[in-house]
DNA sequence: GTCTATAACGAGATAGAC
DNA sequence: GTCTATCTCGTTATAGAC
């Protein structure tokens, strides 16, 4: 099979990665530690050691399109970090404490740097960039699914799963938010064992 | 009494607001709209109705300085709705729940523009801007004393009031920003029922 | 304290050679 | 597909008259 860009991906080691795909991993995490109004286009191309016109060229709609197309990269991570989390253990309520302490982990390993992808950009884009906007919640969606699933086959009721899976993702976002403010894994290890405990009391 | 704006404020109706009040105002809504960077000082002078020379006179230090003034404001004006959010009940489950309903009847009356004053601002300057990342977490110790403090007068025991605090914070803060996301009041009116079970838990 | 003008720089975006 | 040069506009910040 052949991509567009040429490149053969029937190897089975993983190929280096192409311009499109390096300008897309460099600006999703660039808009994670700076958001989308601190990142610029040429910071960009720089760190994705491209040029101004290869991002033009594969996103002719320019900053806006990037960034969005970096939104459903983040998604696709931080996704992949529930999944581990949340398979890591059987039991719902412990594996949800086990996904607060695997954030904890990254962040320290970042100095506190890399949190949730695409929080910062989803707060300066509200009621001004629809696509954008669009494309966060459509994350937001994919993770809270990802949560319910967990609930669900664990023998929950739907409706508490529903509603539940909001709950642990809204929880989680917000202690990591407050672990880079006091660079401390804390607040994620706390709001884990508080959701632990919330969910055993619904099993 | 004499401010150095020379000011009377030794009357007992409001008087208007000087210049130095107006750019911190100004300052605060639009971090709170558009985060720091996706806002300019030239904007702020306008929507204040000052001038750029007035900004430099009471903020020598330029955007960092009048922004880490903006997020002090920030910080009292998210305490007294909380304050008031938690005033309204006795029993501190039910306050909780309260709080989350009066946050999301904001959210909803600026059409989801208006969250919390500080979150944008508190990612896109983290590891960044130390003076700005400073008055955020000491922001965040100012909400989490005055939570802390409902569920000690209520007879929680200092451990669980503390930890308690904390999560209740984060998960408001979580969910605030999911309801911006979604355009809707639902996750925060699922966090208020859940932290309720969760505080009812421990009394 | 307030105002205008401007300096110095970087942003997003485009054109066109290769 | 990639690269460089450039256009236009907006940014933070400063200088100096009033």
């Amino acid at each position: 099979m052949k991509t567009t860009t040429g490149q053969d991906d029937s190897t089975a080691t993983a190929a280096a990665p192409g311009t499109r795909e390096r300008l897309v991993r460099a600006t999703s995490r660039l808009l994670q530690r700076q958001g989308y109004e601190g990142t610029g286009i040429k910071q960009i191309a720089r760190e994705a050691e491209a040029t101004l016109g290869s991002v033009y060229h594969f996103f002719p709609g320019g900053k806006q399109e990037l960034a969005a197309e970096a939104i459903r990269h983040g998604d696709q991570e931080f996704a992949d970090l529930l999944r581990q989390g949340l398979g890591s253990v059987q039991d719902p309520a412990e594996a949800v404490a086990a996904t607060g302490r695997l954030l904890g982990h990254h962040l320290r390993e970042s100095d506190w740097l890399d949190g949730c992808p695409i929080t910062a950009t989803a707060l300066e884009t509200i009621g001004r960039t629809p696509d954008i906007q669009q494309a966060v919640a459509e994350a937001f969606e994919n993770w809270r699914g990802i949560v319910q699933g967990k609930l669900r086959d664990s023998g929950l009721a739907e409706q508490d799963a529903h509603e539940l899976a909001w709950t642990v993702i809204n929880t989680l976002e917000g202690a990591e938010l407050a672990a880079q403010v006091s660079r401390s894994e804390q607040p994620l290890e706390v709001a884990g064992r508080h959701l632990s405990r919330l969910i055993a009391s619904y099993c």
